[in-house]
DNA sequence: CCAATACTCAAGTAGTAGTTTGAATATTGA
DNA sequence: TCAATATTCAAACTACTACTTGAGTATTGG
């Protein structure tokens, strides 16, 4: 008991969890897994790698512990082990963004210029929602709307978001997306103030608003 | 905006963080500087590894942002960038404790069985701190306690226990040192009950202690 | 200025990780 | 049972990581 050998044994299985998202394509995959589970070739797709190379990645965080497998007909779903791991992404993402050097270069040379979006937070998008003179849109792909959204968001993704129609010009939309590195907010507030909305994105995503305990609702309706 | 290239430095630079804690040693030395800074001497003694990759190990988390250095005299100081890192730390073992196959084992292997020692749970310690009907002992090494303990412990450094005299033999003890995985704490209460006391252990240390957001004392006083 | 102390750097080795390519395996629906 | 689809495996290459050894650098106290 109390031995180096043992030591470093206990402490090289915890390392073995932050080697799980100890690279790019390892944190993006978190990143997506978030959203909800998703097959080997649904997450190539996200991270732009090959499948064999996503699926060597899959199964190295599987075997981590961090990820849990389903088969579904001829396919592998993926999903995070638990709502743990997700936490600990978060906390990789905010020490990265308290202290790594550069991180906001990197970042605004991925999302680009967001002051002029007029971030909401999230207290605040709460309050506007209980008054109820918002329009909220979640700008995610569908599957990821119904595996939990913000109460009464309108599920609008982004691709789909030119057939919207149905909104007075003089409504306040409050768009949001996956995450305050994800672009699709972004890139939905640019589009709808060009046809003459008031729009804003909230400053970060679904899955902060979950993990900060708010209501949410789950499958298609409201 | 939004391409590939971008996107793959910013989660490049996010996946520097995890790197910063993806071998035991690493996560070892985030371990002992969670309980306060250290000389790179001090480190390598308590990781038992070389000065040289000490310092190797050293100055490439700092370069990721996790650890500042200060310069005392001679010595080079480390120290965590920020509490927040702490917080990760602790996110990783909870995953890994939950998640990885074989842990228990390997803690098993490193702390012994510890059912015999009764752990006893923060919140109960609480309560009977309140009440005043134990003694509580800190037996971590001195610094550490006085870089912060629990109010009214006493610091009784586990290799100094022996001088211990002044106690009643009907006193209950409660010891607590670093953390789940560490041993201070077991040693002494197997020592004291072989001396005739009546001791237990806290279930975890003193940085689950603070992070919870109960009451700490700082310097040398009670 | 010198010796002692504390730390870092550089070079080398052995082992591991990320990616690509092409073949192999497992499940489904006909 | 067979073809189609989805995923994994195996091999090979490049690049990196952990650790050791021995030399180099910076600060202190005399």
């Amino acid at each position: 008991m109390g031995d180096r050998a043992a030591k470093n044994a206990l402490f090289d299985a915890f390392a073995e969890v932050a080697k799980a998202l100890s690279s790019g394509r390892r944190a993006e995959i978190v990143d997506v897994l978030v959203q909800g589970e998703r097959s080997v070739e649904q997450i190539a797709a996200e991270i732009d790698q090959s499948v064999a190379n996503t699926s060597h990645h899959l199964r190295a965080m599987a075997r981590a512990g961090v990820l849990r497998t389903r088969r579904e007909g001829t396919r592998i779903v993926y999903r995070l082990a638990s709502d743990r791991i997700g936490d600990m992404w978060a906390a990789m993402r905010d020490v990265a963004a308290e202290h790594v050097a550069g991180i906001n270069e990197l970042a605004d040379a991925y999302v680009g210029d967001r002051s002029a979006l007029e971030p909401v937070s999230r207290r605040e998008l709460e309050a506007r929602l209980k008054a109820g003179d918002i329009v909220v849109l979640d700008v995610r792909p569908a599957v990821e709307y119904e595996a939990g959204h913000i109460p009464d968001a309108r599920s609008v993704p982004v691709s789909e978001l030119r057939r919207l129609r149905s909104l007075a010009k003089d409504t306040e939309i409050v768009a949001y997306c996956r995450g305050p590195y994800c672009v699709y907010a972004d890139e939905a507030v640019r589009q709808l103030r060009r046809r003459g909305f008031a729009a804003k994105r909230l400053e970060d995503g679904y899955p902060e608003w979950k993990r900060a305990g708010l209501p949410i609702t789950v499958g298609a309706g409201g």
